[in-house]
DNA sequence: GTGAAAGCGCTAACAA
DNA sequence: TTGTTAGCGCTTTCAC
């Protein structure tokens, strides 16, 4: 590998000359720029990463991004590789690099801890938070910057990206209320996740904003799991209702199930646009929480944080969703 | 951050000591080696991974992984999950860290030329290889030590790993015709893929080793998606089967929702073992092609070959897959 | 056993 | 406009 010293003897300059054409400076002749230039292409060069950092104060312009020790369910395999594209997107434009590390002490997978003590990362962008998260505690007290996805930050330090999901959940239900469907039953999964309970707010605001009284009896809180959305619609099932709004595709797919055995056919919703809902039959309408973007839009706000150098204030970005219209809410049937 | 100075002062001995009780050099006596590592207590010094790869010949320890630009399907999100896992938790044990690029020459992705071009990396992982890739091409041409998962390689420096992919079909109908199945259906994925051709392959050489004729009435060549595989089931649907194999638990999940439509029910069997395999009616028996140990075993292989310093051998290594036995294989029906 | 010193490739004063 | 030089934190000869 050519290193400066090869183009300063190629060019016969000193190598801080060809350090600052490297870098853009203007303050050199042009003809110079021209030789210097022509050197590196003769060697090949290429500025050395480690070294630069070395030189810089220890900035390598790599982040540390923290994924799930576990994968689970389909949903958020999707969710994580969608939002690792939009890190990296983000990161790419910027000249950074994406390390990875996955959440959890167990020594068996990289850590974030390690890649702090070693140097290596300027900051950390977390697409998974657990409660009284450990990460979290330690990018705090290291005070190196960070960012999470998809969960409101509790650290004074953090920068988080979400979806605003009150108004996601209402905007499914308004939809639906405009075809003149009045009665909708919804299938909440666990509201000690956050976007649960703000799915779940935002089904109650759009039928007061409508002037639909919330009708306890057609609301089935469950875990987000296929049997759970299955069972929470035979209970529905001796309901009267003209649709089934759902906070996640994979509780929508167990009640799809449920009405397919029957022969029964309402309008119904998900939630996360996963990849089945293009699929599988009936094709379902789903509320898409643009994982990409929230990945690129944390992965932005980390590396202004770094470039400007403020440490202070906490930041909260919302992006929007986008419900992706398909065929389970076309057909308006009544069970 | 502390350095081997701030050490060398507290422990009052001079770097050079302090550099060789981190790196566990046996000549020192036991006294300084205590006294040291209570000045390293102290002061909380961690090693600058930045600095020791400067002065360690540009070594790093970082491996760039591949990822393919676009994710394509529920499987594949899935299995690209599972790869990484198995790649950290090698790299983690080694002491290594994971870098990610993508696939493709777009400039709006993070690409494994620019970490090479730049130092950061001393090896490459690929995931996701395309016809004539253009990552191998430069990686040989780089002399850059490269692993590859799920192809096999034509690069003359490559390291491969993949699943015996003829082998794992010839065992899910080995065990179908043990169950006194012997006229079974074939719904194969496009054969541009190597992995679909072997496991043609492997449904030839069980059928022969039966003494079963091979009927080309019973096969259907398709593209790899839900609608291929139902249209696939329709086409069988008049044939007197026993049993349905696929390639892909999407052609699987096609074809039977073909047979839930018509409240027909043969056993069938997929492939990968996707999420959907296990929450999905009927419960699909599938292969396991056991993705994160794919993963690590490229790792571990890469890394092993970057240790030895032997560029010159091709390696390729075959992981095992694993029949996972559900329901759909369970009753025994014919249509 | 231990220390002094050179050097890895680069940046950034400071001089000229 | 350009060159000289002193580091960044670590490893590694070579002396003692």
């Amino acid at each position: 590998m050519a290193t400066l010293n090869d183009v300063a003897k190629v060019a016969k300059v000193s190598i801080s000359t060809v350090s600052r054409v490297v870098s853009g400076s203007d303050l050199i002749s042009k003809a110079t720029v021209e030789r210097v230039k022509r050197a590196m292409d003769e060697v090949n060069y290429h500025p050395n990463a480690v070294a630069k950092s070395l030189a810089n104060n220890m900035r390598t312009k790599i982040l540390g991004l923290v994924l799930p020790r576990d994968t689970y369910g389909v949903y958020h395999n999707q969710f994580f590789m969608d939002a690792m594209s939009g890190i990296t997107k983000c990161a790419q434009e910027r000249g950074y690099y994406i390390m990875n590390a996955y959440q959890g002490k167990e020594n068996n997978h990289t850590s974030i801890r390690d890649m702090i003590k070693s140097g290596w990362i300027d900051g950390a962008i977390l697409t998974t938070v657990e409660d009284d998260d450990q990460n979290v505690k330690y990018l705090e007290q290291k005070d190196v910057p960070y960012a999470l996805i998809g969960t409101t930050a509790n650290g004074k330090h953090a920068i988080s990206v979400d979806n605003d999901n009150i108004k996601a959940m209402d905007d499914v239900c308004q939809m639906l209320i405009d075809k003149g469907l009045r009665r909708l039953a919804l299938i909440c999964g666990d509201r000690k996740f956050i976007y649960n309970k703000h799915r779940y707010t935002g089904y109650e605001n759009a039928l007061d904003r409508n002037g639909i009284s919330v009708d306890d009896d057609l609301i089935v809180v469950c875990e987000d799991d296929f049997m759970h959305g299955y069972n929470a619609m035979k209970k529905l099932s001796n309901m009267h209702i003209d649709a089934v709004v759902t906070t996640d595709d994979i509780l929508a797919f167990g009640a799809i199930q449920y009405m397919n055995e029957r022969n029964s056919n309402i309008p119904i919703t998900g939630f996360n646009n996963t990849m089945i809902a293009e699929t599988f039959c009936p094709h379902l309408t789903s509320v898409d929480i643009m994982a990409e973007k929230l990945g690129y839009e944390a992965c932005r706000m980390l590396i202004d944080r770094l470039e400007n150098g403020q440490f202070d204030d906490k930041r909260m970005k919302q992006v929007e969703t986008m419900i992706v219209h398909r065929k389970s809410t076309e057909s308006i049937g009544s069970l």
